[in-house]
RNA sequence: GCGCCUCUAGCUCAACGGCAGAGCAACGGACUCUUAAUCCGCAGGUUCUGGGUUCGAAUCCCAGGGGGCGCACCA
């Protein structure tokens, strides 16, 4: 009888409750309007519970704390009541009773789970022992309109989860906790990279041309100029332009847009770590790739050693290196090297059960046997060095006369998962203007992610760009693997969904 | 894009060809130490939508929609 009140009532969890749509003047209580718009002396609930873990039962500390949250649940007896009041810090109870407590019979009547409340009391243990607020006052600062699914189940229905993060991040704590890992991480990230001198800075997300990456861009349009721009796909060209430009130590924390499938593990927007030192090679990326990740997995979990979906990984460096030939080798239980040619190692690749595309040349497949027979079985960390130089445009080539036709690259892998992938970095404009046409080859040969051609980027470096290297760290696969989540939508508050359908 | 699974009360789920139900939430009440409190009472439905089969459809069939998983895609 009492649903639907408003006009927004047909999405699930929307039934109104108590005829909440209306003001609670109507009920002799407060009205929205008449809701506080401050509220003064709030201690956090881990604050409050700092150092008073191991009370025995029927303590009074003789001191009165306040704090506020929502209530989340609630369990009335008679002339007493208690309630779990839940902040980001974590869950206390309050106790309120008829004797000790201002307005008691108004919380008992007019308080439901979900509503926001302020208390202020005594900070006691009950008689079994449990750390509390006996209050001698509360005050309600925003009340629910709306009911927070089964009290023990909660929610689980992974579109609504997603779709109402807001109540999600209530009755699923770990959503809080992975969230708050997230934050954690990224924070670490920054502290560690200003230590080492590193600027932070912000480039372009709207590209008149896409590239650093191979992949499909999103398109849109600006009116005023009337010309089509792209988000980008990679903030990689830019970066490297303010090495050029004499910031030898740069990097962006920002998102990254591709417009391709979505799967666990990826999502349309993403958040990428990309890092330029001048006056280093892949060799200084390796030692800030293990540093990195070891100081995110210590900020999320306070450990390197780290549980992920039944398996253990440890993530204290150093990490192993091995190269893409040899691991194919292993894994074939054949030595194969790029200078065994296109022809061959197709021949093999058949062999194992795939189906390389005509006209791929050697590194393609080299590439290709790694993705599909090595990537996925990796463990624990391992920096896979050796990269044909046909799939990496923008990585210099190999120093090392005997390891022709690789690049200086690396990618690192952790659970059968690309972590990171850096390069020393292309520094010669002829060479990357040649790469960028061997690109538009691929893309008019249909590789419809080859890189695009970016002539203003040509430009930059015939100013000179320094020996360099870079790295890319995509931010929320690290997330995902520190915080055991099995799928990149846990550690994105709001991630790409279909609109919602009325 | 293809295949498989799924959609029932606000939430979590039963009923699987024969009167659409439970727990929680909500609402009314009892209860001075609860912990997913308990107890009594009340209310809550276009069974995703449309069509078909049938005496009879939440249930079977077809189409559409939402969601999930796998494949493809994603260096």
């Amino acid at each position: 009888m009492r649903k639907s009140v408003a006009s927004s009532s047909a999405w699930p969890g929307s039934v109104l409750v108590r005829g909440r749509g209306m003001s609670e003047g109507e009920g002799g209580g407060v009205t929205a309007m008449e809701m506080p718009y401050e509220v003064d002396g709030v201690n956090s609930v881990a604050g409050v519970r700092q150092g008073r873990e191991s009370l025995p039962p029927e303590t009074s500390t003789g001191v009165t704390a306040k704090v506020a949250g929502r209530l989340m649940l609630l369990r009335r007896q008679g002339k007493l009541a208690f309630g779990d009041l839940v902040d980001s810090s974590g869950r206390i109870q309050v106790m309120l009773s008829s004797r000790k407590t201002e307005g008691f019979d108004r919380f008992v009547h007019e308080r439901v789970i979900g509503d926001w409340l302020a208390v202020e009391g005594e900070v006691i243990t009950t008689k079994s022992g449990e750390l509390s607020i006996l209050a001698d006052r509360w005050e309600l600062l925003a009340r629910t309109q709306r009911s927070f699914g089964d009290k023990w189940k909660g929610i689980s229905d992974p579109d609504l989860r997603f779709r109402q993060r807001y109540v999600d991040l209530w009755v699923n704590p770990e959503v809080r906790r992975r969230l708050q890992s997230r934050s954690a991480v990224v924070s670490r990230i920054r502290s560690v990279l200003a230590e080492k001198d590193f600027m932070e800075v912000e480039t372009p997300i709207l590209q008149p041309i896409a590239s650093g990456a191979a992949a499909r861009p999103f398109v849109t349009h600006h009116n005023a100029l009337d010309m089509d721009l792209y988000l980008r796909i990679a903030p990689e060209l830019y970066l490297k332009r303010l090495v050029v430009g004499g910031f030898e130590r740069v990097f962006e924390i920002g998102r990254d847009f591709r417009n391709e499938g979505i799967s666990p593990r990826h999502n349309p927007e993403f958040t990428m770590l990309e890092l330029y030192q001048a006056y280093t090679d892949m060799y200084g990326m390796m030692e800030l790739a293990e540093l990195l990740v070891a100081e995110a997995a210590l900020a999320a979990t306070g450990s390197t050693s780290v549980a992920y979906q039944g398996e253990q990984f440890d993530l204290a460096p150093p990490f192993k290196r091995d190269s893409m030939e040899s691991l194919v080798s292993k894994a074939l239980d054949q030595e194969i090297a790029l200078e065994m040619g296109a022809e061959r190692l197709a021949a093999l690749a058949r062999k194992a059960g795939l189906d390389p595309a005509p006209h791929l040349e050697a590194g393609h497949i080299v590439m290709e046997l790694y993705e599909e027979l090595v990537e996925p079985e990796l463990r624990d960390p391992i920096f896979v060095t050796g990269f044909p130089q046909v799939v990496s445009p923008l990585a210099r080539r190999h120093r090392d006369p005997e390891m022709a036709g690789r690049a200086e690259r690396f990618e690192l892998v952790v659970g059968g998962r690309e972590l990171a992938n850096a390069f020393s970095e292309l520094t010669d404009p002829a060479i990357q203007r040649q790469h960028f046409e061997e690109q538009v080859a691929e893309r008019e040969q249909g590789n419809a992610e080859a890189m695009a051609f970016d002539q203003d980027y040509v430009r930059a470096l015939e100013y000179g760009l320094p020996p360099t290297g870079g790295m890319g760290i995509g931010i929320d696969r690290l997330v995902m693997l520190v915080t055991d989540a099995a799928h990149i939508k846990e550690v994105i508050a709001f991630p790409t969904l279909r609109p919602e359908q009325s």
